[in-house]
Formats: C-alpha cells, sequence, structure tokens
DNA sequence: TTGGAATGTCAACAACACTGACATAAAATG
DNA sequence: CATTTTATGTCAGTGTTGTTGACATTCCAA
C-alpha cells in the first residue's frame, strides 16, 4: 500500500484537541442512541440497563457463573445480586448448581428469558444494522478497530474470551 | 448509484447477528474504557460523570444557558440543577444574567472550571489520540461515520449544532 | 480438619436519574 | 395593562444502580 504519505498528511488532520473532542462526543451521543431502544422495551417490564446487562451475557455465555459475570459487567456481587434475584423469581433466569464444583451457580435464561432477549436484541440490533448498511463494510471495520483500541486491556480479553471460550464444566 | 451490487455483497458478509453482536459487545466494553479515565479524575474531586457532562458541554458552548444544557444532556432541570449548583458553589461555573433576556443565565467555566476540563479531556483525549494513532486515519473516519449513524436524529443536530452555531447574545 | 474460595444475604449509603408541585421573574401576547 | 408563557430554581419523594462492610453457608483442597 502507499499509505505512509497519505496517512501521515491526515494523521496531522484528525490528531487535533478538536478533532478528538468531536470523537468524545460522537462517543456520547452514540452511546445515547445505543441504549435508547432497550431501555424503552426494558421500562415495559419494570427492569433497567443492569438486567438488559445480565441477560445479555448469560444469553452470550450460557452456564456462566456468577464470578465470571461479575469480572465481565465490572460490578459487585452485590449490585448483581439484586438484579439476578429479580430475573430468577421473575423466571427469566434458571440457576444450576455446577456438578464438578457444588459451589458455583451457573446461569441459564428460560424461555421467557430468552424472548425478552430477543426483544431486546432485535431492537439494538436494528438500529446497528442500519447504521451500518448506511455507511458501509469498510466503516464498519474502522469502527470496530477504534472500539478495540479504546478499551482497557482486561475489557479487550474480555469481549474475545467470550468468543474464544466453548464454555466448560456445565 | 453503481453501488447497490457491490454494498448488496458486503452486507451479507458483515451482517450476520453474530457480526452486529460483536459490534453491541464492542460498544459496552469501549464505553466503559471510554469513561475509566476521567472517572479516577472525577473520584478525586468528589464529582461524577454528570459534573463531567455538564463542565464538557460548558466549555464546549460557553455562555450556553440551562435550558439549552438541559436538551443536549437530556436531563431534567431538577437533575441537571443539583449537579450546577455544587460547581457554581465549589467555584467552578460563572453565572451571568442574560442582559437581552433577563430570564436566562449564562453558564461560563472559571479558571478553576477550565483547569478541571482540561485534566478531564486530557485524559480522555489522550486515550482516544492513542486509539486513533494505533488503527489509522481511515478506520477513525469509519469510526465516526458509525458512532454518527447511530444517533437519534435530534442527538446528530445537537452533535452538529456544537459546531455549527456561534453562540449569541452573550 | 482447617483454610480459603464461591456464593448469598442484610444493612446502610451515595450518585444520579425521575416526577410532581410550587415560586419567581420576565418576556410575550392579547 | 392583564394574562399567559417561558426560563429558572427549589423542595419533596422515589427508583435504579452502584458502593462498603459484615456475616453465613457451602464445599474444594491442602
Amino acid at each position: 500500500m502507499a499509505t505512509s504519505n497519505r496517512s501521515m498528511g491526515e494523521a496531522l488532520l484528525f490528531l487535533t484537541d478538536e478533532q478528538l473532542r468531536q470523537g468524545i462526543e460522537a462517543m456520547f451521543f452514540a452511546y445515547r442512541g445505543f441504549t435508547a431502544d432497550p431501555d424503552r422495551i426494558l421500562d415495559k417490564y419494570g427492569y433497567g440497563r443492569a438486567h438488559h446487562r445480565a441477560i445479555h451475557f448469560i444469553n452470550c455465555v450460557p452456564g456462566t457463573t456468577v464470578n465470571n459475570l461479575l469480572h465481565i459487567l465490572g460490578v459487585t456481587k452485590q449490585s448483581l445480586n439484586r438484579v439476578l434475584r429479580t430475573l430468577i423469581d421473575d423466571g427469566l433466569v434458571e440457576v444450576h448448581v455446577g456438578h464438578k464444583d457444588r459451589r458455583e451457580r451457573h446461569l441459564y435464561l428460560t424461555e421467557t428469558g430468552q424472548s425478552l432477549e430477543q426483544e431486546l436484541s432485535n431492537a439494538q440490533r436494528a438500529r446497528m444494522r442500519s447504521a451500518y448498511r448506511e455507511v458501509g463494510a469498510d466503516a464498519v471495520s474502522g469502527f470496530r478497530q477504534v472500539l478495540e483500541a479504546m478499551m482497557d486491556p482486561e475489557m479487550k480479553r474480555a469481549y474475545w474470551q467470550l468468543r474464544d471460550t466453548e464454555e466448560t464444566d456445565r
């Protein structure tokens, strides 16, 4: 690629404080849009974003333990427990005691839970799909590259781990 | 448009539910990184994210009114007022009664306020700059395109308005 | 058997959002 | 001028989500 001269020139353009500030504000406003649709749905059921996050990652990694979820979500067990309790009591999440290590609780979505997860992620995906379509594949690739580069190293690990690990010790 | 065939093909490549979910999770983890550095700084001074947002946009649009800020931030006046009150009492924000319309309160950062704003945005920009450097100008362009496409229309308007309007009626 | 890890629960608290109600001042409108 | 609307501030109450700290239970592992 004959990129070096061109990208150096562009580098000077987009690394000004003003350009960086635009990026910061874009993150702020975009994140609002990103959560707007799920928030509306969650409201109907009396849940909040914390419930959404728990549902999302339990769906993503069925059988995950409470401790694992804690680390992914970056909250305390007390905070997570409050959320999990309502989801379990409402029949959206099932808890299975681990058979290898019976201290561990493995979390699964029930059918009801899966259907709410579908409703939520359909809405969120619809917005993301529409944005992706609007801007094209190259832009999307750049989008994901920047997001990944902005993560804390541990979060980047968690991010990849979600797709790498086939869940063990059911 | 000669784009339709090509963009259809690309659409098939990256619009699987799994790909969209990766985008969703990337947003989640990246936003955590995005707020991590400012959060640490704010903690030192006993402030939270709400203070940061207010400071950021008052710095961005000096002389903005309370009502304007309300709309940008998307919170109620009661909520904003709590935050503004502490910033004013702590001498970070100055209030000037409007001279054309004396109901309006125009908000400005004091020197102290500006210096905290600098500390916060330096940290946030450092991360953004490092991410930008890592991935290059093209990726950054795509990043911003996707973010903008994800915003709600009103937010997109607010986003652009921040750079378009020269603040009037000081 | 003892130590420590994983989990759950209780209580208190803080940040930050919300709603509703009410007050004030001033602009806008009739 | 009288009335209405707008911009702002404030008080009270509530809810979600996060935090610490303390303590109990279960059970793997040394």
